[in-house]
DNA sequence: CGAAATTGTTGATGATATTCAACAATTCAA
DNA sequence: TTGAATTGTTGAATATCATCAACAATTTCG
């Protein structure tokens, strides 16, 4: 783990405050702070936690930057997995994405269509509304099946899969954001 | 902090390990875990991490199921949370954007509803599906106007205008990276 | 049954974190 | 320049943690 008064010290200057401002909002005296900081001590949890609440922060986000370099690494699978054809269409709106930060999908399952598990690390997001027929969304461990009208929207990074359970074709638009940094 | 404790003994459990075994792993002492585990005292970060480490869990996994657990993934048509602007009614997908990088937008515009010039000067993208009725995109000098299954796509610096021109009502899918409002 | 091992808990003690206050260095405004 | 305010850093005092050892309750096995 890097260290842990390092990552803080980065933060707190993200945030643009001193040490003093965030020690009055955290409720902890401005030396506390230094020595984080510098890696004089090893802090409590529930300070820790006090300081990261001043600063807007839950654990699982100040955290999240130690499994985003993993998350990374699966950025190549994500991208390669996202095109396919099949039973299912898509009807990209664009040609050109390369430098774009926003894709828009007109897609069309046919009946049984599915994506399977697919496993997509990169930092975005994505959604969408349903037009017509039954499709089943899965995400992480929740799955819901959408019917015309009912829409979705996840972190791409969480496993996912999408499939049509009704009878008949199922149209939807999606949109995704790929990742912006 | 309410339940770290809590999550702390269900994770020990789950791995099917004593309190003393735990704690001759991380090389602490076994009543430090007990109290831990019990509420009564506030770990330091670097005594966690050692239990954790002990356990194979790192504190971005640790604290991942807070973060995903409220995240509302499925929306019944129902609850989009509707942004009414006069004549166009906007249903958007999700209610919490702030900290998002997509909007996704369900858009109803009466006959002859008409957004007027507007322009965002930020760097984002926007774009749609047309679902239904006769729409007018007007961007920089070009216009046009689309229909049923016809889409949109441009850079939301660029000054930009939508009019139903049909006679009867519009709808659309629209996505905008980052959320206008 | 009964002895030995294991469970989780608790009081006293040494170790360490946290605070308070003062410090020099810097910034800002008069 | 001068004084006032802010920056981050320390020494001494206090509060809290982490440990050791002993405890009763339970399980294991002869």
């Amino acid at each position: 783990m890097q260290s842990l008064g390092a990552k803080l010290k980065a933060l707190r200057a993200e945030k643009g405050l001193s040490q003093r401002r965030l020690a009055a909002r955290a409720g902890v005296s401005n030396a506390t702070v230094s020595l984080i900081e510098s890696g004089r001590t090893d802090p409590s949890m529930g300070l820790m936690k006090r300081i990261l609440d001043a600063l807007g922060v839950s654990f699982a986000e100040f955290f999240a930057a130690d499994s985003f370099v993993r998350e990374k690494y699966f950025y190549r699978h994500g991208e390669l997995a996202t095109i396919s054809d099949g039973p299912i269409t898509y009807l990209q709106v664009g040609s050109d994405l390369s430098a774009s930060q926003l894709q828009i999908l007109y897609e069309r399952y046919a009946p049984g269509a599915d994506t399977g598990q697919s496993m997509l690390s990169h930092d975005a997001e994505e959604g969408g509304v349903i037009l017509r027929g039954r499709l089943e969304v899965t995400v992480g461990d929740q799955s819901q099946v959408l019917s015309a009208g009912d829409a979705y929207r996840f972190p791409s990074r969480l496993p996912h899969r999408f499939r049509n359970v009704g009878s008949g074709e199922c149209v939807l638009v999606s949109a995704c954001t790929p990742p912006s940094f």
